[in-house]
DNA sequence: CCATCACGGATTGTCGGACAATCTGACAGG
DNA sequence: CCTGTCAGATTGTCCGACAATCCGTGATGG
């Protein structure tokens, strides 16, 4: 009405339904280590703790399963995954291959996703600076790695990466040690940055392999620890 | 009961819920092109047509949402969904990352990796010389490519390379033509696997590139003119 | 004593029906 | 032309119910 050609395009309303909520909130009760790794999922109690009903129960269930949150036997119901030491080896693989791809792209992306590399990267050290809590570390952290991948211009690469990073969280989730090393990494990635715009893209990736190996390390030695 | 320590490893029933089989069938439905790119998905007719009840249908349709063959809009329903010119180039060049590692990885592979790439290739040229049915031949032939990402060694590449096919298919149901391509391609394939055993990954990377680029091609300007 | 079988409780898988919220489309009115 | 209203259709969510399946426990028989 009035003016321009796309007004408004910025404008839109959360159309969250309740799956949507019930699922978050099993999302946050799992990150937060409120329901440990293993655990059963039982509909019936669900339904009556997050006051909806047992078929909402289920679809939240099924889109828990879908990201690899949790895990569903026939018959057996669904349970909160617990990350084995092998998956935790693939999903670091998996993210070298996304995550290498869009550095070794860095050159051919464009100008907005080298942009938004620099920009999660320079949230992330603020949020050091500023002694953020573990919680909001670990996004930024984990925001900065999914940048990457949008260097290859693919939207669906970075929704796979996306969920790599779910399945991550879990992981982290249960060894938050793992907080300890959030400042060491820090340097590291502004490194890996500097890399790349040097030109030097063969290092970088090879800076995130080591990178990325680390960081599986880490979290396998928490495990077996506890 | 009779043996050795780990028998009857082959042995599983398929244990196929309702809900598996009517996805199965949405599925099958869609890639036969019986239901059209774009035909909404009503909750209630596909309850009678499938003698299952509505909840039923509801979780297949989520299942297909989740896989990318469908699409859902809030308080608006399912529809299948419309292969668009951006997404075939995203899954294209999704597939050269996913793949392109493979094949980077020839090497480093481990040998039923190996294997498993020259099966499906023979099984392909073999189902060519044999005239198969242009469905057994896309099946083949998306098969082989998967099994390029299986060299990285990871799974969940596979399982997305795996999902990037459903969406690849979804859009060759729009397009049967192609099945005119199907015998050039064969050559090139062999090629492919030719370049790898000779130790020229980044030639058969630089092969794979082109390869794709030339079947998105082939597909846009098919869905083009439809 | 040990292997097998039977049984009860608990949980899931599937079903039918029901209602409110929302969207679509058409129509009347300024 | 734009706005407001209404009826119909469809989805989102809920409730209650039942069969099928799985688990652990205890009885049975060799």
């Amino acid at each position: 009405m009035a003016g321009s050609s796309a007004p408004f395009a910025t404008l839109h309303v959360e159309h969250s339904s309740t799956v949507d909520r019930a699922a978050a909130e099993l999302r946050r009760a799992i990150f937060d280590g409120e329901i440990e790794s293993g655990t059963p999922l039982r509909e019936l109690a669900l339904a009556e703790s997050l006051g909806v009903s047992r078929p909402t129960v289920r679809e939240a269930l099924a889109v828990l399963v879908a990201e690899g949150l949790a895990t569903r036997e026939p018959n057996r119901g669904v349970n909160v995954a617990t990350p084995e030491a092998t998956s935790v080896r693939d999903v670091c693989e998996a993210r070298f291959v996304l995550e290498g791809a869009g550095v070794m792209r860095w050159d051919t992306a464009d100008q907005v996703s080298r942009d938004h590399v620099r920009t999660t990267l320079r949230d992330y050290t603020d949020s050091i600076a500023a002694g953020a809590s573990y919680q909001e570390l670990n996004e930024r952290h984990l925001t900065f790695h999914v940048s990457l991948v949008g260097l290859t211009q693919s939207a669906r690469l970075v929704a796979m990466a996306e969920l790599l990073v779910v399945e991550l969280k879990l992981a982290l989730a249960q060894v938050d040690r793992i907080r300890r090393n959030a400042h060491d990494q820090a340097d590291s990635h502004t490194e890996l940055v500097t890399l790349m715009e040097a030109g030097d893209l063969a290092g970088a990736q090879e800076f995130l392999r080591a990178h990325l190996e680390e960081a599986a390390d880490a979290i396998l030695t928490a495990l077996q620890v506890s």
